[in-house]
DNA sequence: CGTATTTGACCTGCGC
DNA sequence: GCGCAGGTCAAATACG
């Protein structure tokens, strides 16, 4: 007992870079984030009924936490596509909206993902998919709404609520507009496939090693499609979404709750969009009408 | 039998 | 300096 404790100690405290990638970005600041939200009844659950792997990467849970002043816990997952992969992605479901989970990424792969067509023959690229302009569009989504990294546990949960009030979101909440101009426009294209996109697995060492000052760099918020931000937005929007609302199950216990979050489509896509600079550069401006 | 998940303990960072 | 909360590890367990 006492020399397991002692023997993790030692290990955690090995400063060096001679411990894996996970102990050694225990830190909980100076990490690149991206933040991702999703509805999960309209494609979760419809996408773990149908079976396929819900991501270009797999995930393996390597811890569960509950999360003071949420009532759903947290869980910690970690890329195991590639052994040496750092890649993690955290879970939670939204405070406020049970039917809107919450996904940040941490970290990059550092390695090429799979071919996912190659892996999905199932999944037929739409047409849509076969226009970049398309892929562009959804892209564009990614950036255009941004978030403070530094935004505390509980007023991200505040920021959803408030984000029409605050005096200082009215630029967060005009792009959420054009945002959701984008999504329209990415939604007929995506909304059957739109969790195997275009196959991000082309990313370069160059995206992998993208640097980026993480007290500077906005978080990344992307709202999945035919998804709503917490608390807010007429989901007449979602209307158009090819599977209808499903009763929203109780999130009673945690566990039933991540029986649904265990894997997540499409988050791995946007978080590497997220790493190639140039696209997020150049966006494609979506100009509402 | 091998792999993935669960779960409790431990460590670190941060705020007070 | 102390306490709290978040994040990670690793043994135990479940599953295919």
């Amino acid at each position: 007992m006492a020399a397991d404790s002692v023997a993790r100690k030692l290990d955690m405290d090995d400063p060096e870079g001679t411990k894996p990638e996970g102990q050694a970005s225990k830190r909980r600041k100076l990490v690149h984030k991206t933040v991702v939200r999703v509805k999960i009844e309209a494609n979760v659950v419809k996408q773990k009924n149908e079976g396929p792997p819900s991501d270009f990467w797999s995930w393996r849970k390597y811890g569960q936490k509950p999360i003071k002043g949420s009532p759903y816990p947290r869980g910690y997952y970690r890329c195991s596509t590639s052994k040496g992969c750092s890649a993690k992605k955290q879970v939670e479901r939204c405070k406020t909206d049970a039917s809107v989970l919450v996904v940040t990424y941490t970290s990059t792969h550092n390695h090429p993902g799979p071919d996912i067509h190659s892996l999905n023959p199932t999944v037929q690229p739409s047409e849509a998919d076969d226009d970049p302009e398309e892929t562009a569009v959804a892209v564009a989504v990614s950036p255009a709404v941004s978030a403070q990294e530094e935004v505390p546990e509980q007023d991200q949960d505040q920021e959803d609520q408030d984000q029409e009030q605050h005096p200082d979101l009215g630029d967060k909440q005009d792009r959420d507009r054009h945002t959701h101009v984008a999504i329209d426009e990415a939604d007929r294209a995506r909304e059957d496939n739109f969790h195997y996109l275009r196959s991000p697995t082309n990313c370069s060492s160059q995206d992998l090693v993208m640097e980026q000052d993480d007290t500077l760099a906005p978080q990344l918020q992307v709202y999945e499609e035919p998804l709503v931000s917490c608390s807010r937005e007429d989901p007449s929007g979602v209307g158009a979404a090819p599977v209808p609302p499903e009763p929203e199950p109780e999130p009673e216990e945690g566990h039933d709750f991540f029986d649904e979050l265990e894997e997540l489509p499409a988050f791995s896509y946007f978080a590497n969009l997220n790493r190639i600079n140039h696209f997020i550069d150049d966006r494609i401006p979506v100009v509402p009408s």
